[in-house]
DNA sequence: TCTGAAACCATCACCTG
DNA sequence: CAGGTGATGGTTTCAGA
């Protein structure tokens, strides 16, 4: 799909606040709120827009730590070790990694404790995985929404 | 701030579908909408939700590379060396880490062209920075839109 | 891409237990 | 004091141009 700069300033808008209101979104683009439906409707069917997610503070739900994880796959057993991963509680993304790791998590767990029990009892407890390191996150200095737009 | 069961329905609606009218929120958690407006606002206050974004697929926007990059950061210089980070274009998330890298940078490019010119005219170049390591994420298998609630 | 109209929704002041 | 009601003005959505 080829997207037009009024397609760019709609993603814009929703990327920042995906509330904003179709009418306000046309005044701003100085287009009509139809207009805007037609194309975010577009950009969803395309997908170039997955969904509008809140963003949900992480600590004030109760996960005070959160980690990246580097994973070693055993060979043929990726597939596997993937779907099992999945299923644990806490993990939030896995992205499969050139460079010194097969994998990579991104973890949430209540404290290190949590952590630790995640760590063990699910992670290194399975096979299919030769070596791991766990790097807590102490701090997150900046974070945007998604990609430039 | 204290949550409770109804403060909980509401984020896991929200961060599903942060464009949920709060009057189908309603029907779903059986209150009213203004008693949904009226919790969401105080979410919302408390900095328990901090924003609302579309997920924007970055491929679809241009981004064809993501990668994650670790840094080590040489002593004394880190504020110094994260405010010039920041300014980055293509920097998403800059995360402190313990273990192996002091700071873990997940980068968009365009392509693996402009992800080293990334690396080699912009971090690279900066001083401040010991070591880096790049890790180009091949595919990310799975992600949720954040902490499990 | 727009206009226009119907259905729908957010929001607020004011109640109620 | 959390929750509800009801009015009103704004918003979404869709057909038709």
């Amino acid at each position: 799909m080829e997207l037009d700069d009024t397609d760019r300033a709609i993603l814009r808008i929703l990327q920042e606040n995906a509330r904003t209101p179709f009418s306000e979104i046309a005044r701003r683009i100085e287009m009509s709120s139809a207009t805007v439906h037609d194309r975010v409707g577009r950009l969803e069917d395309a997908g170039v827009i997955n969904g509008y997610h809140a963003d949900v503070d992480a600590k004030k739900v109760g996960y005070g730590v959160s980690a990246l994880v580097g994973l070693r796959v055993e060979q043929g057993r990726e597939e596997d070790a993937l779907s099992r991963l999945r299923e644990i509680d806490g993990v939030q993304a896995i992205h499969l990694t050139t460079g010194e790791w097969d994998v990579m998590l991104r973890v949430y767990a209540k404290d290190t404790d949590a952590l630790r029990d995640l760590m063990f009892d699910n992670v290194a407890a399975m096979d299919g995985f030769s070596r791991s390191q766990t790097m807590i996150i102490l701090g997150t200095d900046y974070e945007s929404a998604g990609p430039p737009i």
